[in-house]
DNA sequence: TGGTTATATAAACAATTGGTTATGTGAGTG
DNA sequence: CACTCACATAACCAATTGTTTATATAACCA
């Protein structure tokens, strides 16, 4: 679980058009122009955000002839949440929940990252 | 849970200096001074990080005397996991669970965000 | 009052980002 | 072959980001 891998998967997740492309990806492969379609921006824009997601490695793509389908691949988003994760505590109702607490105070060691 | 909010929390989450902000203030509140500490940075370089993670939310200020102490808010944490969640069956082993294969199908609706 | 400590603000900077238009490439189709 | 369709690449642009140095503000201390 790297800094730089956390870097780019939350760089890019930042951005609303790359989160929805994620979330179109969702229901199976699509092609650029599929993926492009919903939104009201050039194609070379799309294959910009496809090329950052791909470097976070939140995507790989096939090829179909000349089409390029685009397929999510989750084991950096699971990263992500992993990291998150290590918050749920705080966010738990620390008032009422027992586990929290006591998950609260094993953290108090403050190691990074 | 709108987009805006999500750019600002992933977005504050893809520097690794504003992370380990985050993993320090686990321990509890720390003032300015005590956050720049570990980084090889100037103070106005840290003040800036602790804007942006307040801006998405992340942190939030108080004072005490002349220090402004920092505090972790974790709502935010808690939108960008639940936004991840509806991710959560795409890494879990799709082979051997026959629960993560029933979400998946489930979500087969591709709703946006 | 004067000096130090904690933090903020301003101005500058290079690098990155998110978009554009224009053009190239390469696979399929008449 | 000529044409179109799917996608990539290049060059450019404005805006944002992460950092710096220098300076201001405001609280505490002697």
């Amino acid at each position: 679980m790297s800094a730089e891998t956390l870097d780019a998967t939350f760089a890019a997740l930042a951005d609303p058009t790359r989160r929805a492309i994620l979330a179109r990806l969702k229901a199976g492969e699509a092609t650029v122009t599929e993926l492009a379609a919903p939104f009201d921006m050039t194609q070379p824009a799309i294959t910009k955000h496809l090329k950052v997601l791909e470097r976070a490695g939140l995507i790989s793509r096939g090829r179909d002839g000349q089409r390029r389908p685009c397929r999510l691949e989750a084991a950096a988003l699971k990263e992500a949440t992993d990291w998150l994760e290590g918050y749920r505590s705080f966010w738990a109702d620390r008032y009422q929940s027992l586990d929290a607490l006591l998950n609260e105070l094993k953290e108090e060691d403050t190691r990074d990252e």
